[in-house]
DNA sequence: CGTGTCCTTGAATGGGGTCAACCTGAGTGG
DNA sequence: CCACTCAGGTTGACCCCATTCAAGGACACG
């Protein structure tokens, strides 16, 4: 288990956590990105009121695994990780979601996974049952929850084909690709070698192994211990081969 | 790959499948399960209008993987699978898809997956322009899909786990686990070795081999080719083990 | 009775897991 | 400034499980 104690419940009230109401929505760094972009700007007050901002530190973890949440979190800025553990201690990435996304529970029950940060992120959040009478009366926000949950299933079914088939090398070579954004040039792995593996479904052993066969082979180098260059973006794409498509989360 | 060529286009005019306007909504047999029970009952004439019965027979395809595929699939009987190709031939099971479900893209693109009959299979189909006016009329019925696609989304996540971290004999003994409802007595196995093979990411062999230690520890008989019998439900409940989840379709 | 499909079984192989040692770099404190 | 610690990463040796390749069985079909 990669995070300590550190947790946070989701509505604990004495955290050393900040919070506040939502007080900018219409200046919100991500009002385009989020689901927020679905209301009209002139309905964004009842957005404040409901929902909380938050920060979340690296490692906390928002929603427990068998959680009672009924909770909907917004990112706005960082990375949360959605993951579950198998009994033998191993334990598997299952999401990443990124600012604009969403996780949780519209209708509330049981969540059968644990929603933690990556990085230090920042969040809004808010009741699913608040959320859920506001999208009564505008239905823009489940049209926009929809799109976005399909989505989300289309990258999940895709991964999942990476689980289900692909061997370790295509799996790190799928992930490099996906952590590529467009540019060439050096760039940050946002995920350890651990958290890599945690989502690959390997150890961090092959992990670290496939990286450096990586390397010896001139595609890719690794300047630093959390960055790489992608030297030879057709080879890598060749390695991932059976699956070159992008966004995968 | 499974299924032949006997493939029907979506819109295909002259196929030999039978296809009529919905005509009896108000009386289907899955009136309150699919998603049309958002609907209410005086609107559901105008399901009707915009909606397609038609059979799928066993191996038949409605969409293939890479099409263009603006549509709504509602399952009424039978079972269709969702699954995605790696290019070394091998085949992933990514979705099971039984009464009441639905698949297909809301709001159109281009589909990563191919939708086929496992068995033979009574579908609604919508497009999805038409569907998405109606549904601008009638917010329940996005509602609706939003449960039904957050559902799918925890159960495609639930299997990810499985395939991430599960053993053969992890995997399997799920798979069995799932197609036991609850009931006692000789269960139907709904899918060939190879499908099940398709599914749980492992190839035909081992899925056998794995059946015949279950038979041999005495957990399960199998009287023929396509049944079983569970004799030892805790036996194989601890042996999923890690992944007693239930609803992996 | 032959043919084809699906399934089972066996033997050999290899990829990734496991275990263990070691390396590296960032703190930390003397 | 150096010694120490500790977390994260790398590397090696070994082993096991699932794949692969191959052969043969069960059953339905013409």
């Amino acid at each position: 288990m990669y995070f300590g104690n550190d947790i946070i419940a989701a509505n604990g009230a004495a955290s050393a956590v900040a919070e506040a109401p939502v007080s900018k929505c219409a200046t919100c760094e991500i009002r385009e990105l989020a689901i927020c972009s679905a209301m009209p700007s002139d309905a964004l007050g009842e957005l404040h009121r409901i929902g909380k901002r938050r920060m979340l530190h690296k490692g906390q973890a928002l929603v427990w695994e068998g959680d009672e949440a009924p909770l909907i979190v917004n990112v706005l800025s960082g990375m949360l990780k959605l993951s579950s553990g198998a009994r033998n201690g191993s334990e598997q990435i299952l999401g990443l979601i990124g600012p604009g996304g969403f996780a949780g529970r519209p209708q509330g029950g049981r969540t059968g996974q644990t929603i933690a940060a990556l990085i230090d992120t920042e969040i809004c959040i808010f009741s699913s049952d608040r959320f859920a009478q506001l999208a009564d009366l505008h239905p823009e926000l489940r049209t926009s929850l929809l799109e976005r949950s399909l989505g989300e299933l289309d990258r999940t079914r895709r991964w999942m084909l990476l689980l289900g088939r692909g061997s370790a090398a295509e799996r790190v070579a799928a992930l490099l690709i996906d952590f590529t954004g467009e540019g060439a040039g050096p760039h940050l792995l946002p995920l350890s070698r651990g958290q890599m593996a945690e989502f690959a479904g390997l150890t961090i052993e092959t992990v670290s192994r496939q990286l450096t066969r990586l390397k010896a082979a001139g595609v890719i180098s690794l300047p630093s211990r959390d960055t790489f260059e992608l030297l030879d973006r057709e080879a890598l794409l060749t390695i991932a081969g059976v699956f070159p498509e992008h966004g995968l989360h």
